[in-house]
DNA sequence: GCGTTTTATGGTAGCGCTGTCATAAATCTT
DNA sequence: AAGATTTATGACAGCGCTACCATAAAACGC
């Protein structure tokens, strides 16, 4: 019987069929040869490839995904892109899968669990065959999603909790505490917090903890905190740290939930003719290039974010099925002491 | 016949059939639910959606795709994602597409078209909705997929051109040819250019060949100019500044391809005690948003790149089908005045 | 040299969904 | 009220590929 249907595609797209009608093997033959799988003699290949190149096939993933209720898409779901830190991880996993088979399908968050659990339900539709999210906490939905699924999850840049599969990424309490210890260790005593609003932002607020109970091990505590009310950014930790000094003037240093915000605490010191470090201490969070390329480089905490991508999707990759126990992989960070505290 | 082949997929998961058969109504009806699509009566839907909700059915995007000969996915080729530029047009696409069906796949280039033109076919293999890419200048191959493929193509960022479908950016050359003019209406006379080593970042080239166009006009010249050896990045405009003041004291002006490498040149002013402006004028590309947060604003021009991400992902949804005729939106650029130039 | 394993290939039956066409019921025309 | 239109639903056949099983030929073991 004709086809009836061919309507609605182009006509002179070619199939495995017509690539191997003109090899002259079978569809199955062909298809091992696309998908580099099981024996094929050589001069079968070269045949099949020819064909191939000649007809300018191209195999079309909906079908093989669909006969073999799996794809070669990895889906990544990243809480932002609006600094620099998660296209830095996303580069990581890119270079990863680069002379892999494997596709990144992203999606953005916003630091939204519920955003992110509508997000991931679209992205089983797909039926992935890894899943790459930030952090450990997600929705109950999403969680059993993921638990369930016959796909491998890596969760980045936060160790702190109990994996589903993998998490690969550093102990951001941790982090928090080290600061804490290295600028008490350096004689700053009257310390300052500027947050930014997301409060979702879960590492953030790791690194605030440990932060305070370094403060509270040492005998101290935050004398003063301030929330600016948008977006970390820049101008952000720049205001921030106007208003904070406005009101308690005799904060010695200012700890900042990342980068961006300390240098706009820098800018703000540059312009207000405060002494860096002698008279006031900024330390930041990410360890970002622009900082250390600053006249007096950031004092800051590095983040191994390319590295907790690239590590992420090449552990996935290691085995399709999920292995019994899960793993953690702690990247760690370093301590950058810079020169602004 | 009893099913032979679910070994391979999870048992429990369900399937339109089994969502049609709990709602008492057939597949293709079912179907039109979940697609929003076609007549339904409100009742129908609701005890579909009942239906959905209690088996937890999530469709087959992939047997969908094969179905219709078509997908919501979106392939997105970005040359780079090592600053913030590109991360900036993938947000305004995200954000077009938050509220619809479709999906962003990304790809990075890495400014090569060669890889450009290997991610496509890669990514053809899914019969995606629409194709955004950087830049109209791609191989003949990629070329000729893009003109013959049944999608709609967006290029990005750059307007001078002749474009497959849909063009969204702003002039480059014209871009370069006014910050050469701005700068001479400022006084400024002898001119210096710091370049990186990416030379297939045509739209960085398209922006020197206006500057050097400008100065003609002006009866002036480039004095000097120096090509860093290595990706762009703050720490390489520091470093390729000291080098161009080193050979040519007498500059007192240096253009910068973007904002990053232009803040490394303020960097080093700051470190070298030279007064940026009144002794050397600095000016870069793009209006990053820390560029702007400095003491003293970097002089600049601002690129509109969520916008440019979000238009064009707007326009690519308004219609299906690719129209009879090219679309060129140019959504134009501001000089930043700032304090540095 | 005769079983046994390995290598190379093919036939067939779907994977889960949607396009096409058909049909029945409800609503609108004049 | 009879025909024309719109609304709501379904039967069925594939979309292009791969899992599964089968088969035949070649290589191997002793």
């Amino acid at each position: 019987m004709p086809r009836k249907r061919n309507a609605h595609r182009s006509p002179d797209m070619p199939t495995l069929a017509d690539v191997a009608r003109l090899a002259g093997v079978s569809e199955i033959t062909a298809s091992r040869v696309v998908r580099a799988q099981g024996p094929i003699a050589d001069a079968t290949r070269a045949r099949v490839l020819t064909a191939i190149t000649e007809l300018g096939y191209i195999p079309n993933r909906a079908a093989g995904s669909l006969a073999s209720a799996g794809s070669t898409l990895m889906s990544v779901l990243l809480p932002s892109l609006s600094n620099i830190v998660f296209p830095d991880v996303l580069r990581g996993i890119h270079t990863a899968l680069m002379e892999t088979a494997f596709q990144p399908v992203i999606g953005v968050t916003d630091y939204d669990p519920l955003i992110e659990e509508r997000i991931l339900v679209s992205f089983l539709a797909w039926q992935p065959a890894a899943v790459i999210l930030a952090g450990l906490h997600h929705t109950p939905t999403a969680r059993r999603h993921l638990e369930h699924g016959r796909f491998r999850v890596a969760e980045l840049m936060d160790i702190d909790g109990e994996p589903v599969d993998i998490a690969v990424g550093m102990s951001h309490r941790q982090a928090g505490y080290e600061t804490g210890k290295h600028l008490v260790r350096r004689g700053y005593r009257r310390f300052g917090y500027a947050r930014h609003n997301v409060t979702t932002d879960d590492r953030a607020s790791a690194r605030y903890e440990g932060l305070c109970s370094a403060l509270q091990e040492a005998g101290l505590s935050l004398v003063a905190e301030h929330c600016y009310p948008d977006a970390s950014s820049t101008k952000a930790g720049r205001d921030a740290l106007g208003i904070l000094l406005a009101a308690h003037p005799a904060l010695d240093v200012v700890v900042f939930p990342n980068d961006d915000m300390a240098m706009g605490g820098i800018f703000h010191c540059m312009h207000a003719g405060i002494a860096v470090k002698e008279k006031l201490g900024i330390f930041g969070f990410n360890g970002l290039d622009i900082g250390q390329a600053m006249p007096m480089p950031l004092s800051t905490i590095l983040s191994k974010r390319f590295l907790i991508g690239k590590t992420a999707a090449e552990k996935l990759l290691e085995s399709r099925e999920r292995p019994a126990e899960k793993t953690i992989i702690n990247t760690g960070f370093d301590i950058i002491e810079g020169a602004t505290a």
